[in-house]
RNA sequence: GGCCCGUUCGUCUAGGGGUUAGGACGUUAGAUUUUCAUUCUAGAAACAGGGGUUCGAUUCCCCUACGGGCUACCA
């Protein structure tokens, strides 16, 4: 009965993936999911002076981290191909051509020259219904020399003919009723002079030909709109035309303006999903996944980031998400971006995951630190410290020394708590233990204790030190459970290590 | 400037004509943890302002203010 839900997300491969691309992604791929729909991925690439080598790779590479993978597009199979713009250039010609002939569009021969003037001569030139006349186009110039003109080859653009006074409206899926008046609508270029399309005229013709069912798209998209909908009037596909949702947009953290590159650089956190180098300027902006975010962690804290579910629920699966995903949900303002709160999504994310599942990005970060283990050992030493980490380099500062000994001690911590008497204690320590043959944790708090009993010192005042001894610092999980872990050699060899430092 | 969109604790948000305006992050204070983290308890913290409509508006309408977006042969 209802056509078959077809979404795509159409990124231009020109840089990193915005987080907010990344939520455009996420809501698109939710609502394909849920309505048993299809998730395209259009490359638009329309733009040719600010084509970026690798980007477009680089897009697809944060699609599989994140898990938000299309059914359909750029590299993902399809019957509606070519998915990337740039191989379609010809389609487009002829619907500009069609326009024309219809009196919906006209040609426009001044160049790029001419209207900076025009734009540095009268403050806000618009080329619209009021200054069209005084310009350069096939309204203003007979039709015998306009043809001429095509003939030889001039330089020309084909723009939108706005209609004088018509109300624009159409229903957003987010934010109700929008309407425009199309005389403040500029007559916006619809065919550029290298016969590449606009996003306007392409992002029109391919959302029919590739029958895209909804459009999710960033607020800042908004005021553009009237000239979709004209266009997609004009090109006869009214009936066809998708529904539309402007997303609000993710803002900075501090002052004014939407969330961009720039900001996480200042305030320290990341913006794109990966790390992204620029081709040409070799500048580097770092990405959520090497920060140590799980995908599901980016995905869970996009996802609330403008929506909720009406509940006091914030952590949820993507399965949860697919289920209880709804457009009306989400709301219309703009969000400030919180990163202390995004670190929480994480954290809590971590502590979600099992040790089966923490394993490979783990072992992961381990390994950048040259650090190998087993995995069952791994994932004894997952659960015991996973809830002490929030990004997953966490995990390197917060067992380490499961690995390797100390190589450092907090003095300042043990100073206050040292003294000859207590040197004493782990030298008659080191034997006792020496004599235990089950290494139980259990057991080697009973001996600590006993010993220390007998030799009339606080437990408490002990644990501190010993802890320091087989850590480094005052960290980490149960001592008593670190000293089972690492084993009786390391245990004992680390307390008569400890002995001799401290005595310097 | 013009047009469009928006506005509940510092931040993300729930709510919706009559509520002690709820939750989360952060923050403060305690408890637990012989370290830290976790966990738990408690606290401070919001309906931008002005007009309507109404018996009653935070909720509906209008205006103002403020915020954001757009205003390219970029997407």
């Amino acid at each position: 009965m209802d056509k078959e839900v077809r979404v795509r997300f159409a990124p231009s491969p020109t840089g990193g993936l915005h987080i907010g691309g990344v939520r455009t992604i996420l809501f698109n791929y939710l609502f394909a999911k849920q309505n048993n729909g299809k998730f395209i991925l259009r490359i638009e690439d329309t733009d040719q002076s600010r084509f970026v080598q690798g980007a477009e790779e680089y897009i697809l590479n944060c699609l599989e981290w994140c898990g938000l993978t299309p059914d359909e597009g750029q590299g993902f199979g399809g019957n509606f191909g070519p998915y990337r713009q740039s191989e379609r250039k010809n389609i487009y010609i002829k619907y500009a051509q069609q326009l024309v002939a219809q009196g919906h569009a006209y040609y426009a021969f001044d160049t790029p020259v001419d209207l900076e003037n025009k734009r540095n001569a009268i403050p806000n030139f618009q080329y619209n219904q009021a200054t069209r006349l005084q310009m350069r186009n096939s309204m203003t110039i007979p039709h015998e020399a306009v043809q001429s003109l095509i003939n030889e080859g001039a330089p020309h653009v084909i723009r939108i003919k706005m209609p004088e006074n018509e109300n624009v409206y159409f229903n957003d899926l987010i934010r109700g009723d929008v309407s425009f008046d199309t005389h403040q609508v500029d007559d916006k270029v619809l065919l550029k002079a290298d016969g590449m399309p606009t996003y306007h005229l392409a992002v029109v013709v391919d959302d029919y030909l590739m029958k895209i069912s909804h459009v999710f798209r960033g607020e800042e998209w908004l005021p553009s709109a009237p000239v979709h909908i004209l266009l997609w009037k004009y090109l006869g596909w009214d009936n066809d035309m998708p529904k539309w949702a402007h997303l609000p947009l993710i803002l900075k953290p501090d002052g004014k303006g939407k969330l961009s590159k720039r900001d996480g650089e200042r305030l320290g956190f990341p913006v794109f999903a990966l790390d992204w180098t620029d081709p040409k300027t070799q500048e580097k902006a770092t990405g959520y996944k090497e920060t140590g975010f799980l995908p599901q962690a980016l995905n869970n804290l996009l996802a609330l980031l403008g929506w909720n579910d009406s509940t006091e629920q914030e952590i949820f699966t993507m399965q949860e998400l697919v289920d209880k995903f709804s457009l009306e949900r989400v709301h219309k303002g703009g969000a400030k971006f919180d990163w202390d709160k995004a670190k929480w999504f994480n954290a809590e994310w971590i502590k979600k995951l099992s040790a089966e599942e923490l394993l490979p990005y783990v072992k992961d970060v381990l390994a950048n630190k040259n650090i190998n283990a087993k995995d069952d050992y791994l994932k004894t030493i997952i659960d015991l410290v996973k809830e002490r980490c929030v990004l997953l380099p966490d995990f390197y500062a917060q067992s380490h020394f499961f690995f390797t000994e100390p190589k450092t001690y907090d003095m300042d911590a043990l100073k206050s708590k040292w003294s000859d008497e207590k040197g004493l204690f782990f030298n008659d320590l080191i034997s006792q233990f020496n004599q235990i043959n089950n290494w139980d944790g259990v057991d080697l708090e009973n001996v600590f204790k006993e010993l220390a009993s007998a030799k009339a010192i606080k437990v408490g005042e002990l644990m501190l030190p010993f802890r320091v001894m087989l850590v480094g610092g005052k960290f980490g999980p149960q001592v008593f459970l670190i000293a089972e872990i690492i084993g009786k050699q390391q245990t004992l060899a680390r307390i008569a290590k400890a002995l001799e430092t401290i005595k310097l």
